[in-house]
RNA sequence: GCGCCCAUAGCUCAAUUGGAUAGAGCGUUAGACUACGGAUCUAAAGGUUAGGGGUUCGACUCCCUUUGGGCGCACCA
C-alpha cells in the first residue's frame, strides 16, 4: 500500500514536472482524523520551489489518483492526507485469513542480508539480566528482519580463549583443590560464582584426587564446555537459536593474526613501543592508541576479533549489527578504526549500544557483579515471571533506555504487566472463535461502521509496522503496536456484542476477529512471544 | 581531567532520517456487568520535554552551553 503510494505521488510530480529527488516520506498518522496515511512531500518541496506549501499539496493532490483510496485531503501547514477505501479494509479481513502465519510479511528487505552479532557473553559465568537484554533485541530484530524478506544470520561469539579463561581455569581448579582439602587459591580476578564451585564438585565426584596433578588446560577446557552448554540452554528456553557459533579458539587456528597484524602494519597504522605492537586507532575515531601484540608475544583480544569481523565482510554481508552492553562503548571505536586499517568499509557494521538494565527490588537498588556471583541470572528471571513476560518487557524499550527492572513487580505477575493484557485479548478472542463453527463470509454489510473501520486500520497497519521496525531496527516498535491492537480490540469488544441472534452478522464478527487474532499472534511471533489459548 | 550515553506526567516508558493538539500503562479521582472471559471498558486530573541560548515554515528530536545521572579511559575481555 505505501509503496503504491509512493509510486503514485512519485508519477504525479513526474507530470507536474517538479524535481525531488528525496525519498518520499509516507507515515501513519497518530490521529485517525488524519487518515491512515500522510505524506509531508508539499512541506518539503516548499523551501525548495519558494512557495507555499498548501498550494503545492493542493496541486499534488488535483493530480494524484491511487488505488483503494477513497479519499485525499490536504490539511494545514502543507500534509497530504490518505483514507483507504472501506471496501478495501473490509476485503483485507478474508486476504488476512488466508495468508495466516504469513500476515505481515514482506519482501522489503529484497535480498540484503544481516549479520546480528548478539549476547556472546564469555564462557566465564552465566547469563545475566543485561545478556537477557540484548538477547531479546537481537532475536527479536533477526525475526523482524527476516519476516520483512531480509537474509538473517544470528551469529554468537565465543571468546573461548584469553586471560580471562585461564582465570576460569584457575578459579575451578582452586575449588577444586579446595574440595580436596588442599590449599584454595583464587586467582585475583577469579570467579566466585556458585556455578563454579558445581563445576569443581561434579569433576571431585567423577575423579576424586585424581586431577590434582591435572594440567589447568583441562579445568578450562571442563568450565568452557559446561558453562557454555548451559547459556546455549538458557538461551534456548528464552526462545533464541542461533545459526553461527564462532569460537575464538578456532580463530586463532584458522587464521593468521600475524597477517592481519602485518598488513595494518603495512599500511601503517602500528609501532612498536616498550616491546609491544599498537595500533595507532587515533589516526580513525579514537583518542588513544591500543595494544595489539603484548610484549609477552600474545595477541590482545582485538585481533583475533578483528579476524571474526573480517570472516563476515568476506561471507558478503550487506549490514552486519553488533549488540554490546554500554560498558564496552570504549571498544567501538577500536574495533571499527581496526577494520578501516584493514581496508573494510566500516560503515557496514553498526554497533549497537544497550544502556544496562538496572535491577530494583521495589525502592531498592540491586547492586550486581559477576565476580562476587551476586547476580540475577537469565535463567532465574525465567524461572520467576516466564519467558513471555521477560521478553516483552525487554522489547518494550527502546535500547537506549536506562531501563529499571523491578523484580518485585515482575514477580507479581499482575496485570501491571502489558503482556497480560495482550495475551488476554488473544486468550478472550480464542475462547470466543472456539465457541462458534466457522463460516466463510464474503461481505461485511452488517458490520460496517466507523468502530469496526477502525479497529480494521490499526489491524491494516501491521504489515507498514513490521516494515518500518525492520528498516530502523527497532522491535520496541512492535511491541507498541500490538498493545495498540489489544487496546482497540478490548474496546471494541466491549461495545460490541460479538455473538448475535443474526448469523451472518455472528460469522462477520468471528472472522473479523479472527484477523485480529492472526495480527496479534503474528506480531508476538516477532519478539518471542507465545500468546497462551486460555489463560 | 578527557570521551561516549542519558534526562519527557507522581512512577515506568512511547513519540527514530525535524512534522499536525508530546502519547500509553501504573498510581489518583469519578463511573460501567441479570449477555460472548471485569485479567475488561468509559472518563477526569496530571507537562515550561532538566535550565538557558541558537538553527527554520515547523524542535522532545539538530547545534552551543549549564546542571544532574550512567558508563568508559588496561600489554582484561
Amino acid at each position: 500500500m505505501k509503496s503504491k503510494l509512493i509510486e503514485a505521488i512519485k508519477k504525479t510530480l513526474e507530470d507536474l514536472d517538479i524535481t525531488y529527488t528525496n525519498e518520499i516520506e509516507i507515515s501513519e498518522p497518530k490521529d485517525k482524523e488524519n487518515g491512515q496515511f500522510s505524506t509531508n512531500v508539499a512541506m518539503k518541496l516548499a523551501s525548495l520551489l519558494k512557495e507555499n506549501p498548501l498550494n503545492i499539496a493542493n496541486k499534488i493532490t488535483d493530480n494524484l489518483s491511487c488505488e483503494n483510496i477513497s479519499k485525499i485531503e490536504v490539511k494545514a501547514p502543507g500534509f497530504i492526507n490518505f483514507f483507504v477505501d472501506e471496501d478495501y479494509l473490509f476485503n483485507m479481513i478474508n486476504e488476512i485469513i488466508k495468508l495466516g502465519n504469513d500476515y505481515g510479511r514482506s519482501d522489503i528487505g529484497n535480498g540484503q542480508s544481516y549479520n546480528i552479532e548478539f549476547v556472546s557473553a564469555n564462557p566465564t559465568g552465566i547469563l545475566h539480566l543485561g545478556n537477557a537484554r540484548g538477547g531479546a533485541y537481537g532475536d527479536s530484530l533477526a525475526r523482524i528482519l527476516d519476516f520483512a524478506g531480509y537474509d538473517v544470520v544470528k551469529e554468537y561469539y565465543i571468546n573461548d580463549a584469553g586471560s580471562q579463561i585461564d582465570n576460569l581455569g584457575l578459579s575451578i581448579q582452586a575449588r577444586y583443590f579446595g574440595l580436596c582439602g588442599k590449599e584454595e587459591i583464587m586467582p585475583e580476578n577469579g570467579y566466585h560464582g556458585p556455578e563454579i564451585l558445581e563445576m569443581a564438585k561434579e569433576i571431585y565426584d567423577i575423579h576424586k584426587e585424581a586431577w590434582l596433578n591435572e594440567p589447568l588446560e583441562s579445568f578450562k577446557e571442563v568450565g568452557v564446555k559446561k558453562l557454555l552448554s548451559r547459556i546455549i540452554n538458557d538461551l534456548e528456553e528464552y526462545g533464541i537459536k542461533y545459526d553461527v557459533f564462532t569460537s575464538e579458539k578456532d580463530i586463532y587456528q584458522k587464521y593468521s593474526l600475524k597477517d592481519i597484524v602485518d598488513n595494518m602494519q603495512k599500511n601503517g597504522y602500528t609501532y612498536e613501543q616498550d616491546g609491544a605492537i599498537w595500533f595507532k586507532s587515533t589516526s580513525f575515531y579514537d583518542s588513544k592508541d591500543h595494544v595489539l601484540i603484548r610484549n609477552d608475544g600474545n595477541y590482545t583480544y582485538l585481533v583475533p576479533d578483528i579476524a571474526n569481523h573480517i570472516n563476515k565482510y568476506q561471507r558478503g554481508f550487506t549490514k552486519m549489527i553488533d549488540v554490546l552492553g554500554t560498558d564496552h562503548h570504549g571498544y567501538v571505536a577500536r574495533l571499527k578504526g581496526a577494520l578501516k586499517a584493514n581496508g573494510y568499509d566500516d560503515s557496514k557494521l553498526d554497533v549497537k549500544l544497550l544502556q544496562l538494565v538496572r535491577l530494583m527490588n521495589g525502592e531498592e537498588i540491586v547492586r550486581m557483579s559477576k565476580r562476587t556471583g551476586n547476580t540475577i541470572t537469565l535463567k532465574d528471571l525465567i524461572d520467576e515471571v516466564g519467558v513471555n513476560a521477560a521478553r516483552y518487557f525487554f522489547t518494550m524499550h527502546s535500547l537506549d533506555t536506562q531501563m529499571d527492572f523491578d523484580m518485585e513487580l515482575a514477580k507479581k505477575n499482575s496485570s501491571e504487566n502489558p503482556v497480560y493484557y495482550v495475551s488476554y485479548a488473544y486468550a478472550r478472542i480464542c475462547t470466543i472463535l472456539n465457541s462458534q463453527k466457522d463460516v466463510k463470509v464474503t461481505s461485511y454489510d452488517n458490520i460496517k461502521d466507523q468502530d469496526t473501520i477502525d479497529l480494521l486500520s490499526v489491524v491494516h497497519k501491521f504489515p507498514q509496522v513490521v516494515a518500518s521496525a525492520a528498516q530502523k531496527e527497532l522491535p520496541h516498535l512492535i511491541t507498541n503496536y500490538v498493545y495498540e491492537l489489544a487496546n482497540n480490540f478490548h474496546a471494541y469488544y466491549s461495545r460490541h456484542r460479538l455473538i448475535t441472534e443474526d448469523e451472518n452478522k455472528t460469522a462477520e464478527n468471528m472472522n473479523l476477529i479472527k484477523a485480529v487474532k492472526i495480527t496479534i499472534k503474528n506480531a508476538l511471533n516477532l519478539i518471542g512471544v507465545e500468546p497462551p489459548e486460555k489463560m
